[in-house]
DNA sequence: GCATTAAGGCCCC
DNA sequence: GGGGCCTTAATGC
């Protein structure tokens, strides 16, 4: 296996404040994954062995029913931290990291989280951050879930899912993840049904623009005045 | 306003 | 040709 180059963390939050000796000796410690796309990483319930960090690709963190329902809790973009178990003292995984796309991931054995945080100056901060964010979202997400018409809720999803990872096109931005109705239906509780014909509603609006597994948002504006943020 | 059911079309492995 | 993805319409709560 060839070595990793340092400058593959250095400007990354986690690892920025980090002198150059101090991030050789943390990607040496860290196993290089790949994955295919629709890949676990790892698994709700199974033990926590390991925390990880995205480097390229997108990962869905996703719970199951026991209908067998899917939820997608949240997305992880690339050059974040996840399956951070370990710094919320959790024993087993909550949920389950499936990969939106090809993925490579650096991994780390738990027991290197202590030193981590207490060694490198900024990972225990940025961790927190990171942590903070999430549940902020979750939050956000929850008052939408009670509050807001499915419509509404659809187009706050299409919004998040542009500001983390939209990537700017002519004519529009377009979410650099595929995404399939039922992956937008499984993040809002609807069915695919009504996510196609509201995405329908809106490609014929001009609103967005959409192929399979891809969305386009080309009236950022008009999906926001949707979003029901303002009156 | 929305889920459910049904029925069909398109694309890609 | 079969499975994954998408659309549309009808019906009912």
């Amino acid at each position: 296996m060839h070595k990793l180059d340092e400058s593959l963390l250095a400007n990354l939050p986690p690892f920025r404040k980090l002198a150059r000796s101090q991030i050789r000796e943390v990607l040496d410690a860290a196993q290089s994954i790949r994955f295919d796309a629709g890949a676990a990483v790892f698994s709700e319930g199974m033990p926590v062995d390991r925390f990880y960090l995205l480097l390229d690709g997108h990962i869905r963190v996703v719970r199951t029913t026991a209908g067998g329902d899917q939820i997608i809790v949240l997305h992880i973009a690339p050059g974040q931290l996840f399956g951070i178990g370990a710094a919320l003292g959790r024993t087993t995984y909550p949920a389950t990291a499936m990969t939106a796309d090809d993925c490579i991931v650096l991994a780390w054995p738990n027991h290197l989280w202590a030193s981590f945080t207490a060694r490198h100056d900024g990972f225990a901060t940025e961790t927190y951050k990171v942590v903070g964010e999430r549940v902020g979202e979750m939050n956000t997400r929850l008052v939408e879930l009670a509050t807001q018409q499915v419509e509404q809720r659809i187009a706050c999803a299409i919004l998040r899912l542009v500001t983390q990872m939209g990537r700017k096109v002519e004519g529009g931005i377009e979410i650099g993840v595929p995404i399939t109705r039922q992956n937008l239906s499984d993040m809002t509780g609807t069915t695919l049904h009504t996510v196609s014909r509201l995405l329908s509603g809106w490609e014929r609006d001009g609103i967005v623009a959409s192929e399979r597994r891809k969305i386009t948002v080309t009236a950022p504006h008009r999906l926001v005045e949707l979003s029901g943020v303002g009156p």
